[in-house]
DNA sequence: TTGTAAGCGTTATCAG
DNA sequence: CTGATAACGCTTACAA
């Protein structure tokens, strides 16, 4: 960091005070026009800069929000996005920390980083082996200003992806489609709160429309890839078999499509296949595949605002405001 | 930022000078070891965290680095990560800036917001629409320490990644596998310098095993897919027809195969695909495809390490040493 | 309408 | 080995 001309070099240019400085730049305060003007070009001439440590400390504030995330994925990354475009409007910064998550212990090890930091706010993407109690513990105790990003076990009021209108809104176009044995692949277990999330618009859809509710559980631990490909063999099995088939993931529904075809399935033909979260790959995947888009610019901007809300302790948004952004549908050629 | 405590409160429960703390706290100086037993066990127990802000007011150094993005690729953010992860270790932090990129006028945009951060060094991800020079000279104008990401454009020693030996390799590959007719498709003009490097790997490549040279210009102007699909209907009035093709990335890859399979060509039977990236959707594309992996973690670790070298005024490091690092093969189902 | 000066939490100089 | 104290650049109460 070189020397900067700071507010004491203007104020002797100009030949005023530096508290004269400060009034013209902080628009506070009354100054002539004519001292104004004489000020403005001093800042102009020298390339002022203010020294964002001096007014910080001096402000006792922070003007950055510290934003956690273990993974680098276009999806979550798509939401800082627009986070940081928001908060940005408002003069904050992000800064970015990536979790490491070797070990539950990393949570510690981040806090203390993010301790470092010293931040207005913290966001957290939370991470899959839910640290969410965890972290939700240590956030609180060391009164940090935070909010967790798209997290369904979040009990707090953060905002998230409405998986289960997303969901049901794609069944209910496939139903529209005139498909009427609509499957579902994904989690069952109830300790998967996105996929209960999933499941839930599902059951609602079929159930709605008077179909039957075919279930095929997804293995959760071993990758998307061998998961879809594992689901593609049981589906194959089923008779008769489903002609329109509700993924989890748009990972699952490609690695699926390409077992199936694989098989002599042919999609849309056959079968239709949706899929979830609307990634670039999707456009890409044989055949491009529907899908529901998840709302990542929507949910990052609403972050952003409640967040700088909550460090200007101010109230939540107007009544009737709630945390869940419906997803939109992106409908290509696998449906 | 709430109130937190400080040196003086530490000083006060220990019974010692503040200066007395800080000497434990940065570890220069002596202290007794009974003094220094006092004092640490006050920190504990107050819980001190030191203020960022004051710290860089008065060392009148910054412990931040800028990065600007105009994607959220996760090719690229997966550099960032491993810049991130280096420069924590020696107490920096990230801030991340995006780039709007809607007009050549946002470099100046994010130029003010740079400075309004005071950070110590600034690493870029250079847009596509060239905005390197501009870069460069405001860059320089403002006196920042700075690095390109992966730049092919940046004309000092910025790392990137060795993408004329990446190709090369591949093609290598390729030929070594028994392949004798290895087209090349990617963009030809001498302005797209990603290319240039690409072109020439494979130009390398031809000619030392002595095959023949077939070059598919891609369009440039349309969407990746778009171009895959074009490139598809001329690769298939080639006579005789390649039996290998080496893309200009998994995008154009995906698309391509994806066209060519729904004419009835066979992969990597009638025709090898190689692409180059290595994305995670490579893996579920339709057969599986075969890449070059971008060595975004050494990339992003040694950008790290170098931005730091530049903040401390030393030099880069041993002798020898280049700014180019080499991809690897990922072998998988299209080859 | 403008100026003086204190103070934010560190670091570091200079004495003791 | 330890302690006063000035200084970093900014904001802001209080005067003038």
């Amino acid at each position: 960091m070189k020397t900067a001309t700071n507010l004491k070099d203007i104020a002797e240019v100009a030949n005023v005070s530096v508290r004269t400085v400060a009034r013209v730049l902080n628009k506070n305060g009354y100054v002539s026009t004519e001292t104004r003007q004489k000020v403005t070009e001093a800042i102009q001439r020298l390339g002022y800069r203010p020294n964002r440590y001096a007014r910080s400390l001096r402000k006792q504030q922070s003007f950055e929000i510290a934003v956690v995330s273990w993974t680098y994925d276009e999806i979550h990354m798509e939401k800082l996005r627009a986070l940081e475009t928001a908060i940005r409007k408002r003069d904050y910064s992000m800064t970015l920390l990536f979790d490491p998550m070797k070990s539950p212990a990393d949570v510690n090890h981040v806090m203390e980083e993010l301790h470092n930091r010293n931040p207005a706010a913290v966001a957290i993407i939370n991470r899959p082996p839910l640290a969410e109690e965890l972290w939700t513990v240590k956030l609180n105790e060391a009164g940090f200003a935070y909010l967790f990003i798209d997290s369904e076990y979040a009990r707090d009021n953060s905002p998230k992806t409405d998986r289960q209108q997303g969901i049901f809104d794609a069944v209910e176009y496939l139903a529209s489609t005139g498909r009427e044995r609509i499957a579902y692949v994904g989690t069952v277990e109830s300790s998967q709160k996105v996929g209960v999330a999933r499941l839930r618009g599902y059951l609602q859809a079929v159930k709605q429309h008077h179909l039957p509710d075919i279930i095929l559980p997804m293995d959760t631990h071993v990758s998307r890839w061998e998961a879809g490909q594992a689901v593609a063999e049981e589906f194959r099995k089923l008779t008769p078999r489903p002609d329109a088939v509700q993924m989890y993931s748009d990972e699952l529904a490609m690695s699926f499509m390409h077992a199936i075809q694989k098989a002599g399935v042919r999609i849309p033909e056959d079968v239709a296949v949706m899929g979830f979260d609307d990634r670039r790959a999707a456009r890409y995947a044989s055949p491009p595949l529907s899908t529901v888009k998840q709302p990542n610019e929507e949910l990052g901007k609403v972050i952003g605002e409640l967040l700088l809300r909550k460090i200007n302790g101010e109230d939540p948004p107007e009544e009737g405001w709630s945390p869940k952004i419906r997803p939109r549908l992106v409908i290509r050629e696998s449906t």
